[in-house]
RNA sequence: GCCCCCAUAGUUCAAAGGAUAGAACGGCGGAUUCCUAAUCCGCAAAUGGAGGUUCGAUUCCUCCUGGGGGCACCA
């Protein structure tokens, strides 16, 4: 908030010699001041004149602005801000005030928000965990700063892989019997395939057993996918991941979604049949080998479906469209982007987010993943091992491109070494400052004694949560959510810092105690806040 | 072979083209008659290699090396 503050002030400035160039107003280390600019570094050249004597010019502009107790300039021309304590002590009165109206984010449009898009042939994952947490979170900031989100799950309902397992139920349906039979190749081998095949006995007895058929296929089908949702709806709960809408495969064959689009890239010559299967000219657009949309037995690939999909986001009057995938999915996206060039969808309609995969650990064991083979650890497992607010911290906490190590052991600890609990602790602390204020008679009045707040510590928070709405902004530039994991840190470790370093409630001086409540109630709230985009709890008590 | 991501301290991760590359864990050494020690303070410890662009590169470009993933009429 401050630091933008500063960067329109720069930028009025410069405007007002009718320039307008890219500089930065970052928070530098300690020693140099509360914020500094490269704005005299980069502008030599438009001024024409060394950095320092640029520096000078905004230097004479800010001389006198009562936001600043200090401004100088330092190295080869960078400018350091000193902010006086006035309008620090200023800034968290408005903030404690109304700690969602103060930012000033202007973001607007409608976003769809694609993640956790599974097959529904078998428990959510570890991996799956991952993405829908990015998801989830990356949903919820998008949101704070102002947009329209729809997060919603794409359900892969209707290919192969959805017949294979129906095809493995039935196995598993006929072993219960007592029958014989071969699980495909390729087919399902969980547990859980077995759970969902003893429905299929309690409702309809022996009735499919050696039975085989379309029909029967499509029964099998319906309770596979009616069983795996139902998992999946337990598992988002356990991980506190709340959909707007989920989005069915099949749907876009049965209302003809696919079909309106296989007849616009037909009347614009794009396809062609070849070897029994209709193909989508690619190469015409990128330098890749053209695709099958059509299998030669007449069934759709996922590639046209997906399309489909694509196509329908854009007649559903979104603004923009934000896939979350696994980075195995990279190939996928050079071809997507031909087809909406095909369907004259503009190129930057759809966003496309890569997260790494996720390596679990218990300690230095590596736990090894695979669905089809039946052994991997579920989403739920995990929960239940390392609780949410734990699994969504690790899902979150680091680059969306780097590869995750997820170490169970740490993930488990009750101990500092979780920085879950270091976090979420100073939270608490808070709270605790709070009630002891009460026990030893301080009543509690917001914004009184703010004006004695004085202490480097109380002026560096305060800067500190000024700075939350940078944090989000960067998060949905770079599309990920480790910046507010870092920043929690950042924020929690101050206090914690600040907690041992002054006695907060003290009987003596009640009016300097209140102040500094209200500070730490500052923290509290941006602590909070923070904990709830990410989804996670913020006790009052640990 | 082609494509994507990654390579930073012993380990797991940060870093807005900027000033002395930050944390955490681990290691070593300290702190509480006082608000929750799930805390705090101090010390040691790192940019894989070679070029290039720039006043300035962990960051951008090229090549090399090493890891992960992908190159289906699977999704």
């Amino acid at each position: 908030m401050i630091r933008k503050e500063i960067e329109n002030l720069l930028r009025s400035y410069l405007s007002e010699l009718g320039f307008d160039y890219d500089f930065v107003v970052e928070i530098p280390e300690e020693q140099f001041g509360d914020f500094s600019t490269n704005v005299a570094l980069v502008g030599a050249k438009y001024f024409k004149k060394p950095p320092r004597d640029v520096a000078k010019y905004f230097i004479d502009k800010l001389t006198g602005h009562p936001m600043f107790k200090e401004i100088t300039i330092a190295g080869p021309g960078f400018i350091n801000f000193r902010v006086s304590n006035e309008f620090y002590r200023d800034f968290l009165a408005r903030y404690i005030q109304s700690p969602h109206s103060i930012w000033t984010f202007k973001r607007t449009g409608k976003i769809l928000l694609e993640y956790g898009s599974a097959n529904p042939t078998g428990p959510l994952t570890v991996g799956h965990g991952r993405q829908i947490v990015i998801g989830d979170v990356l949903g919820n900031v998008l949101r704070y700063v102002g947009y329209d989100v729809t997060k919603e799950m794409y359900i892969n309902d209707a290919g192969r892989q959805i017949k294979l397992l129906a095809r493995s139920v039935w196995v598993r349906y006929n072993q219960l019997h007592s029958r014989e039979e071969e699980i495909p190749e390729d087919g399902y081998r969980g547990e859980y395939v077995i759970d969902i095949a003893r429905k299929v006995q309690v409702d309809h007895g022996d009735r499919f057993v050696g039975v085989w058929n379309e029909e029967v296929e499509e029964i099998f089908r319906e309770y596979a996918l009616g069983e795996i949702m139902k998992m999946f709806e337990v598992s988002l709960e356990k991980i506190g991941a709340k959909f707007d809408s989920t989005y069915s495969e099949k749907s876009l064959i049965d209302d003809g979604t696919v079909q309106e689009v296989l007849g616009i890239l037909r009347n614009k010559d794009l396809i062609y049949e070849s070897e029994g299967a209709v193909w989508l000219k690619v190469s015409k657009f990128i330098k890749e080998n053209d695709k099958v949309l059509v299998k030669s037995d007449g069934s759709y690939t996922y590639f046209l479906t997906d399309i489909a999909y694509h196509y329908k986001k854009f007649r559903r009057g979104f603004d923009n469209a934000i896939d979350i995938f696994g980075s195995d999915h990279h190939g996928h996206i050079p071809r997507m982007v031909a087809a909406l060039m095909a369907l004259d969808i503009p190129e930057d309609f759809v966003t496309f987010v890569l997260h790494q995969f996720v390596t679990l650990k218990r300690g230095n064991e590596i736990v090894k993943m695979s669905t089809r083979a039946g052994e991997f650890v579920t989403l739920d497992e995990l929960i239940d091992e390392v609780g949410k607010d734990a699994a969504r911290y690790f899902f979150a906490m680091v680059d969306v491109n780097t590869h995750l190590n997820f170490d169970l052991e740490l993930a488990k600890a009750q101990t500092n070494d979780n920085p879950v609990y270091y976090v979420q602790y100073a939270h608490a602390r808070i709270s605790s400052l709070f009630e002891k204020a009460t026990e030893k008679g301080i009543e509690f009045k917001l914004l009184d004694g703010i004006e004695l707040l004085n202490h480097d510590l109380e002026m560096a928070l305060i800067k500190l949560i000024s700075s939350f709405d940078d944090v989000l902004e960067r998060i949905v530039e770079k599309l990920s959510p480790h910046y507010l994991t870092d920043y929690l840190e950042d924020l929690a470790s101050l206090f914690h810092r600040y907690y041992a370093d002054v006695k907060i409630v003290d009987p003596e001086d009640p009016k300097l105690t209140n102040g500094r409540l209200n500070m730490c109630l500052g923290v509290k709230i941006a602590i909070a806040e923070g904990l709830k985009l990410l989804g996670i709890s913020a006790p009052d008590k640990m």
